[in-house]
DNA sequence: AAAGTACTCAACCGCAACGCC
DNA sequence: TGGCGTTGCGGTTGAGTACTT
């Protein structure tokens, strides 16, 4: 037997809200205030799963919602939390008064995501794609020995010299100028074919623009990996943060990255890596 | 003007976490 | 402590709209 529907799905209705139906939720909840949902319908003489009515109230109906468009200053801090902290819709709505989950979520999978490919920014994992091409060259060249495992949650895994140098290297945040302050710290030069019109060279740019995303690049990426001259290589861009002066890998260099960036929301972040 | 395609975003789905008994 | 109902969350879908051919 599997987990029984929340409501039965083919007694209630389904769909846009109208209005009236609206109008229902706004006056139940200024009347009882917010709570067990499954009985609103029903309290409200709705004709919707509880579930539903909830959603409704939470991502359109909730009178401190903002329905107005993003500014730049909230783009800057979604893409700058998303590289923190990936897509936990929720932590980085919380930091935008006004917007749910859903309008972030639905924010960033139709303009950002686009946005910092155009730009040459791997969207999952804000680097240049011309960074993640020789890095992942890179991997071919792993030591022998391998290190202890990284790859897991960051608080488990960090160690106190890498935890320290996460505090000395906490910049705080000056929303408005975080793409610019990308580029400047991944790419002191930038990868010139992102931002160019398609040359006759066999290096196209119709996959970047067509499909996003680094698999897609990759698979065209033979012929442009000369391109990553002027690239500092990440080991000397994060100098001093592992106990090694460069990095064995290109998963190394993700996590020591990600735990710098982490540590430039300690009053968000508090709590949020307890696996 | 019509058909096809791309885009947007509200809503849905399913799973996990939580809280109460 | 286990069962059950509720809530929270992230991924996905699809209807409506805008744009292109």
């Amino acid at each position: 037997m599997g987990k029984p529907p929340c409501c039965d799905k083919s007694n209630v209705k389904r769909g846009l809200w109208t209005a009236e139906e609206d109008a229902k939720i706004l006056a139940y909840v200024s009347n009882h205030g917010v709570g067990n949902w499954t009985l609103v319908p029903k309290k409200a003489g709705l004709n919707r799963c509880g579930k539903s009515c909830r959603l409704r109230w939470t991502n359109y109906l909730r009178p401190d919602l903002r329905h107005d468009s993003f500014t730049p200053q909230e783009e800057d801090l979604i893409i700058k939390l998303h590289q923190a902290i990936g897509s936990r819709w929720s932590v980085i709505a919380k930091q935008l008064p006004g917007r749910t989950d859903n309008d972030v979520k639905n924010y960033w999978n139709t303009k950002l995501r686009k946005k910092l490919s155009k730009m040459g920014i791997d969207p999952i994992t804000h680097k240049p794609f011309s960074q993640i091409l020789f890095d992942y060259g890179s991997i071919s060249s792993l030591p022998a020995t391998p290190k202890p495992p990284l790859i897991g949650p960051f608080n488990k895994t960090l160690n106190p010299t890498t935890t320290t140098t996460m505090a000395k290297t906490q910049q705080p945040f000056s929303s408005g100028a975080y793409l610019g302050q990308q580029f400047q710290f991944q790419t002191p030069k930038k990868p010139q074919f992102f931002n160019e019109q398609p040359t006759t060279s066999s290096c196209s740019s119709s996959s970047i623009n067509g499909g996003e995303g680094l698999f897609h690049f990759a698979a065209s990426s033979s012929c442009c990996s000369e391109q990553r001259n002027g690239i500092e290589p990440f080991s000397q861009q994060c100098e001093g943060s592992s106990s090694d002066s460069s990095f064995d890998s290109f998963v190394d260099a993700l996590l020591v990255q990600d735990c710098e960036i982490k540590g430039s929301f300690p009053e968000i972040l508090d709590g949020c890596f307890d696996y």
